[in-house]
RNA sequence: GCGGCUAUAGUUCAGGGGUUAGAACGCCAGAUUGUGGUUCUGGAUGUCGUGGGUUCGAUUCCCACUAGCCGCC
């Protein structure tokens, strides 16, 4: 292995592709979905069904919200979050860009970073891409995303093109930050044993790898330049930012495919913070190789369940007593073990265990779906496997199930 | 057995001689896409305990009955 990490294409399908990427923590077999761990933590799902049930290779980790709790302080004296949580696979660390916009009350943006109000205690706190890179750093991610601006899905050009333009400097800035941090780590080691001491926690460290965000809401020119200006720069892996945050679905549709197979095609395409079932089967049609999103933890915390017929509310009276699994088709040890009606029963008494056991569920569907797309990109059936999917998803859309 | 109080939505209770009787919680159903177990948005529900009386009109005032709660014997 010659860089952070090795991405493979194994075989292709159309625009679709599998394969799979190597890091120095796990083989991620692509496309993947990553179950989101914003604050070191999967919600409601320990990491022994992760690891064991579930087989999940790489999960998310959250900058912003491990950057004001517990503190890098306390992630580095504990050796990474990787030791700090027990979870030894792979972990993507968002940048925390996102989430300066979508959860911090006050922000006030400069050239320099984002100015902001904690939504935890309402401290005042600051962002840049250097800071961004150094938390990522200390949180010792395998893949770490370059700091950027999301603006809202309906932005207009002008809007988009100034917002683009920020999100391009401090690319710029996120990478020369990162590469300073991984040179510098690896020659100062020795100077010190406080230092070594430190490297000892961290000995996998210098071998993180950076991806860059390519921006420019719904418009098609814009997402081209920032595409250019992100390749330009160079890293060792491409995302698409700035979807499904208030845009119309045909709009995100318009944007991954026309930008996805213009990525280039020998790294990593990540699709950030999206999406359904429907839509993860649609991107990957247009080559996106990643995906992340809180769909099935966090719906699957308010009694919505993803299944190969489509979304059912557990909630929903019809399933009173219903002994039926959430979903017959799915292996998982959650349908194998527990009915609807019994489920439906916790998640009205406010018993936690309703949470964990959808969102358990969820994950399955999701990690099962994705292995189901790998093997149909393989054998070349990509296009008929995705038709009969989403016509089965669709077969019950109202109910019945 | 006697006296007092009460009776209105699934529950706890407001209300008031005059169109369509309210709240909270619960219930029913939606939303949620680089995560706030949060939240938000809709919706349904009533023989106003039963019977009689007064009145143009009673769920509201009066009487009886029934039931519940409290106290006394």
């Amino acid at each position: 292995m010659h860089g952070p990490i090795d991405f493979k294409i194994t075989a292709q399908d159309g625009e679709a592709r599998t394969g799979s990427i190597r890091t120095r923590r796990s083989i991620i077999e692509t496309p993947v979905f990553m179950p989101v761990g914003t604050q070191g933590a999967i919600k409601g799902v320990r990491f022994e069904w992760l690891e064991n049930e579930l087989d999940a290779r790489i999960i998310l980790g959250n900058t912003y919200h491990l950057y004001l709790r517990p503190g890098i302080d306390v992630i580095r004296k504990l050796g990474g979050l990787h030791k700090f949580s027990s979870w030894s696979r792979s972990i993507l660390t968002d940048s925390g860009g996102y989430q300066v916009f979508s959860l911090a009350k006050m922000r006030k943006l400069t050239d320099e970073g984002v100015e902001f109000r904690s939504h935890i205690d309402g401290a005042r706190c600051f962002l840049s891409p250097e800071i961004s890179m150094n938390v990522q750093a200390a949180l010792d991610s395998e893949i770490v995303m370059a700091f950027d601006e999301c603006p809202p899905g309906d932005a207009e050009h002008e809007a988009t093109r100034k917002s683009l333009e920020l999100t391009a400097r401090w690319a710029r800035r996120s990478k020369q930050r990162f590469d300073e941090l991984h040179t510098a780590q690896s020659t100062n080691f020795s100077s010190s044993s406080e230092k070594k001491r430190q490297a000892e926690a961290c000995t996998l460290n210098g071998m993180q790898a950076l991806f860059g965000i390519i921006q420019g809401a719904g418009h098609l020119d814009l997402r081209n330049e920032s595409l250019e200006r992100t390749v330009e720069i160079g890293f060792d892996g491409y995302a698409i930012g700035g979807l499904s945050v208030g845009e119309e679905k045909d709009v995100m549709y318009g944007v991954l495919e026309h930008i996805a197979p213009k990525m280039p095609k020998v790294h990593p395409r990540y699709l950030m913070g999206v999406g359904t079932p429907e839509d993860l089967l649609e991107a990957i049609s247009h080559g996106v190789d990643m995906f992340d999103c809180v769909l099935p933890t966090r719906n699957g915390r308010t009694g919505g369940a993803f299944t190969s017929r489509g979304k059912i509310n557990i909630r929903n009276a019809r399933f009173v007593d219903d002994d039926g699994p959430i979903d017959p088709d799915c292996l998982c040890s959650v349908c194998a073990r527990y009915s609807r009606a019994y489920i439906r029963h916790l998640y009205q008494a406010g018993e936690m265990a309703a949470a964990t056991l959808i969102s358990h569920h969820n994950l399955a569907f999701y990690l099962n779906t994705m292995r189901s797309v790998r093997e149909a990109i393989a054998g070349g059936t990509y296009l008929a496997f995705k038709n009969s999917f989403l016509e089965k998803l669709r077969e019950n859309q109202d109910g019945g199930v």
